[in-house]
DNA sequence: CTCAATGCAAATCTTTTGCATGCTA
DNA sequence: TAGCATGCAAAAGATTTGCATTGAG
């Protein structure tokens, strides 16, 4: 589900920070912009290469860093050694970020429950938090950790 | 603020998974509950050689692996490349993990505030989950993703 | 005595950096 | 044209693995 239908709003966003609009940064934030997963550096190279088979690991690496250090995405990791990305964007549903991660075998079970209750509280939270250190808040991630049901019995 | 002031209950867990009390294994535990921070695995070793200097660090990541799956600690990341440790322990207020991360920096900003209402939402939650995914919880992260004071001005 | 645990060295894997070349504005 | 952007190759870092040795039970 593709935030941005049209075309996406970020071109001022390069140009006002004095940055280039080119092909691969056009690729790879179309590629964030198809997909709700959380991508992995990997992953967005192997999905740009398709189509632009020019693409380097390295421009990816550059471009999510850039585009983290504008706000346009957020970075985060689950335990598994590999960064994970994804669009900052407003849409409420999406910025909320729910695993269940298991310590063992590094299973991701996402969850869905209680996002109105976790949003209220998210909300609030951002704001008083964002006032007080003065911080911009571009998006969450809540993650419970723990054993799943097949490595609680194994370990 | 150690969560254990006497000898530490750990020993039962080992020999209940057929695993064997050992030094290195010892003086790991220690460091761990004798800290409220979130240890990197080389913090770890360093902490452990000072006293025990024939540690390796690869003991130090072998035996984290064993008591992540074992449910004693947790293991987290939070975006610097280096994974994260902490006891599992049953201390509601040690168990709230609560961070800031400027996007651009990496700087990290703990915060404290709503530790009350983020606690009844999050031992709710807990609960259900717990339930509804046959999910053992150990522990939580939550985590605030955006731009500093001093970043977003620079980008 | 047996087999898990250890520690060193080497290997792996992700991410970063150096540098010459290409391309946007 | 100027300077940012790119891509390759090499480097850097964190973590894992192979293997011979040590030590807990």
């Amino acid at each position: 589900m593709p935030r941005f239908a049209g075309l996406p709003p970020w071109g001022g966003m390069f140009r006002g920070y004095g940055r280039r609009i080119t092909v691969p940064r056009q690729k790879i934030l179309s590629v964030l912009n198809s997909t709700d997963k959380h991508l992995t550096a990997e992953e967005i190279y192997f999905k740009v290469y398709q189509e632009y088979p020019t693409i380097g690991l390295t421009t990816v690496y550059r471009t999510l860093e850039l585009l983290a250090k504008m706000g346009v995405i957020n970075k985060f990791d689950i335990g598994d050694g590999k960064a994970r990305f994804e669009l900052a964007g407003d849409d409420k549903k999406e910025k909320h970020h729910h695993h269940l991660i298991c310590n063992s075998c590094h299973r991701i079970i996402d969850y869905h429950e209680f996002a109105d209750e976790e949003k209220d509280l998210i909300e609030k939270t951002e704001k008083a938090l964002s006032k007080t250190y003065d911080f911009k808040i571009h998006g969450h991630l809540i993650n419970f950790y723990g054993l799943c049901k097949y490595c609680a019995m194994k370990v």
